[in-house]
DNA sequence: GTAGATCATAAGCGCCTGCATATGATTGCG
DNA sequence: CGCAATCATATGCAGGCGCTTATGATCTAC
């Protein structure tokens, strides 16, 4: 393989620009980024426990408690206690935490054609694809 | 642009992936993330003054120096005051900072050379090619 | 030569993170 | 029945981060 940067190099700086784009625009929505991610998973496949939840989005499963409080005292997701297993609290978005989440998304999602506009059309879609490969 | 997931949905993982994978390479050549960063941006381009490498590797000014004094001590770069400016203290990496910086470089290389095996060669060319151009 | 800018450095702030541990409710197994 | 496992939750700790402010040395412009 070539001469390259480090991969890490190369993803770190772009992460940060990409939280110091968005982090207002989540202000904007009074979501949190930890908030938006359950948004995101919940509005996207059902999840059981909040344990499962915390492990698809890769956050810790005692502070996601919080972002979870906050979640549901905005009327985002319910917390339900499973009639079949009572240590469980079965989650699920409501529907404005959908109106929400898709709003932000919309945001992102704009935000995001912008820079990867930077990019020709076939080495976008190489590059979303092999972003997409390497989550495993 | 089709549907997919947010980029940074898809980036952060990868970035902590990388991230858990290196951490031990770096530790298993006593060498800090921030100190591997110092040494790749100075055995790439010489930097004069400290501020201008903060700046460089996007750490921040003041938290570098910790780093600075660690490297020093260890040998591996050197902190020479500017003759021509002496607020200025020069910077560079040592020849055993060299030899560190490549080590390391190749366990990292080895383990991201692997990951990005996953891909075809083509999309891995143009993802490369992509994370450079978004470098700005 | 004096004032203001620049540089390296130190120290403190609030915030977030990962990690560990504890507790209380509930379940399921033997 | 009783014990161990599971789940949600609370809490505490140490470490790192970005940011701000202060200090002392030095330079530059006037």
């Amino acid at each position: 393989m070539e001469e390259r940067p480090d991969l890490a190099a190369l993803l770190y700086p772009l992460v940060r620009v990409l939280i110091a784009a968005e982090t207002p625009i989540l202000a904007t929505h009074d979501v949190s980024m930890w908030g938006y991610s359950v948004l995101t998973a919940l509005d996207e496949t059902p999840v059981r426990t909040q344990a499962a939840l915390a492990e698809a989005i890769g956050a810790d499963k005692s502070r996601i408690i919080g972002t979870l409080d906050e979640l549901q005292s905005a009327g985002l997701i319910e917390r339900t206690p499973d009639p079949d297993d009572r240590r469980v609290r079965l989650l699920s978005i409501t529907a404005k935490g959908r109106r929400i989440r898709r709003a932000v998304r919309k945001s992102i999602r704009a935000y995001e054609d912008e820079l990867l506009s930077k990019l020709p059309a076939a080495d976008r879609t190489a590059f979303l694809r092999s972003l997409r490969a390497l989550q495993q």
